[in-house]
DNA sequence: AATGAATGAGCGTTCATTCAT
DNA sequence: GATGAATGAACGCTCATTCAT
């Protein structure tokens, strides 16, 4: 039995949802959680092995299906549950700005922040957007979603404040914008040493406002 | 006896690398890597068999430890066999190109135009160098710089040239040109529906040089 | 406390069992008893699991380790319990009647429509009867006993009161008969469509008694 | 891959079928197919592991995998081959004979014969004949209808030679047989000692042509 | 007495790799 | 070189049983 399972009657699976919240066993769900996503970071999802997770989250094996379907439920957890707080940040970040330039400024910051400081959670959610059959394929998408909403939203609103170009077209500004961050992301996590991720966020941010090329306002 | 058992000096297997290239065998070695490539793009690195890549290239299971050390041997031959043909053709196309500017819509074009054509390289190729534990990550590597010193070099000639503006950071612009380049392929990889990539390339291009904001070039 | 962890002699044990048939306590182990003899009909034994006999009897997975002892204690309990009852009815049957063959015509029919009337009964005592390492031997030895006694009480005043051949070998004819009587039931059980096995009793009384040859009493 | 599943290619299947039949690779279907009844007979279906009958069989775990699909499907290959080939020689024996009586205590005679020559055989067949979910379902009812035919075409021969009973209901006449014989069988499989099975046949044909009841003919 | 979360031994199955032919 | 049968280590997952509450 398997607090995520969702065909358990509704009656237990809030049941033990409220349990989670309040109490010890709440620890454990999360325990077993950071310990699954470090395991995958260090690993991939392949090589990574259920004992491998259980040890590190100080369970047995088979506790670990009391609250998770399977091995793939743990990633699919991850999206649905972590990532999802991630993102809901970016956006509490960018509604406590004003103009269009100043909130693509606050969701790049943040975005490099939240992944600077949760080093397994950008290796993992790297890995994971890029496969083919991915394996929370709704969840990403639903993430990416959101994401993209927030682009346009900010691209859509410096178009009105005569900040940001008319004729763009807006899917590709979103993936020009999110795929260059991934990059930038991608490039640290595989860097030979570590560096500050966060400073990278000025420069990101005026090469998407102003490009490469020369203008005027040089 | 295995061809990659031996441990000779790299000049000795570049001459069987050679004579594989020409003769009849040379046929299941390619045939063996296409077909795992193809496995590999459909089911991923770690869901794909043996078994599958063999019936796929219409050989024995055995056949394939004649021409690859092992299973992840083929994804390294991939990419410094497969992955680096692509990237010397990026090159040619550069250098048929006169201005920075041009270059760089040379660059892009090509990259959509072959990832395009080789959607099972394309798929490969971003799922392997999104990994943490990369499988071939000297040959990715080797790749990446091979990129990014084409990067480099076209920022530096259009600097000289004054279209590309001077205090930019290379480390970082290139990593915004690739990264924008990938998620646009990842994009297109993961769309439910077909449609053109290489119409991304002049706005692509467009959005790296002039950016996201107005200018008074508009 | 575990009821069966202790070691007290059995008359001690017999009173325990004596409260628990009279007291409240005593409607849950019959609830676990009969539930697991319904799963164990639907599912057999080994592929039956305590949580699913639990959830049936409406208590938790670890209160039947109050009643039993362990799984297999179960299928002990039903076999000197709940069959034992039934087979306590043959007799009652049996007595009740005056001819040898007016006796065997009652038990005949008594055994089918009990086992006709409990159905998930009829499938575990046939499956577990007919297992090499059987989990109940002893328990199963006694009640065949027991039924045999009756057949042999039944054939051995048949051949004093002269209806019932004297020359028979007795062990066989008990197996003729239970033999019988069981494929019957068997039959039953896996029938594509219901049917009443009671109206099976006097055509197989005729059968045994008159043999299938023919004879001048035609 | 695996020589039964039906989902391979038939020109595979009929090759590795041609292959078993001819070379030594027969050798280990069979040994495997006899090791598993012999655990099977020994534990029972679901205590017996894999690794005991490969151990039994002296092949690898693995390799049972190239010979059947999964453990249940060596039940199948037992039920649609090893019976299939024991139930035939039922026919031939029966065929061998003139007279209806003659017929029946051929096939009873042979019965018992080859249960009591393998043992092994004999505890699996009682054992998987008498669940309720049964792993063989098609293959035992298939030759349930054989055995049923036989014993039909019995009686009915009887019948026009006026030597069997014309007003019997043939259904339970076939039951009547074959339960007695299946019952002798199981009580010889579980007796503390081992005594000859076939000095039955005839006293159980007795019984069946006469019954247990007095008549004339004495 | 009753609960059900936690445990961890155990098993079926897969599959990369080897090697006799 | 080419084959594919054979191997056996490895792993995901289940479930009987325990025990703190």
């Amino acid at each position: 039995m398997n607090i995520h399972s969702d065909c358990r009657p509704t009656i237990v699976r809030e049941k033990e949802l409220f349990i989670r919240l309040k109490a010890k066993t709440n620890d454990k769900y999360h325990r077993i959680l950071e310990a699954a996503i470090k395991v995958f970071a260090e690993q991939g999802f392949f090589q990574s092995t259920i004992s491998q997770i259980a040890k590190e989250a100080q369970v047995a094996d088979g506790t670990i299906y009391l609250y998770f379907k399977n091995k793939e439920d743990i990633l699919v957890q991850f999206f649905s549950y972590k990532t999802k707080q991630v993102f809901e940040r970016f956006r509490q970040g960018v509604d406590s700005q004003g103009s269009a330039i100043e909130k693509l400024r606050s969701l790049i910051r943040r975005h490099l922040e939240e992944f600077q400081q949760d080093r397994n959670m950008a290796v993992v959610y790297q890995s994971e957007t890029h496969q083919t059959s991915r394996r929370a394929e709704p969840q990403i998408r639903a993430m990416s979603k959101m994401y993209m909403d927030i682009v346009s939203q900010i691209v859509e609103q410096g178009q009105q404040e005569g900040s940001i170009r008319k004729e763009l077209y807006l899917g590709l500004v979103r993936r020009f914008i999110i795929g260059a961050v991934d990059e930038v992301i991608n490039t640290w996590l595989h860097a030979e040493k570590d560096y500050d991720l966060t400073s990278m966020a000025d420069p990101l941010v005026d090469l998407f406002v102003r490009g490469i090329g020369v203008d005027d306002r040089d």
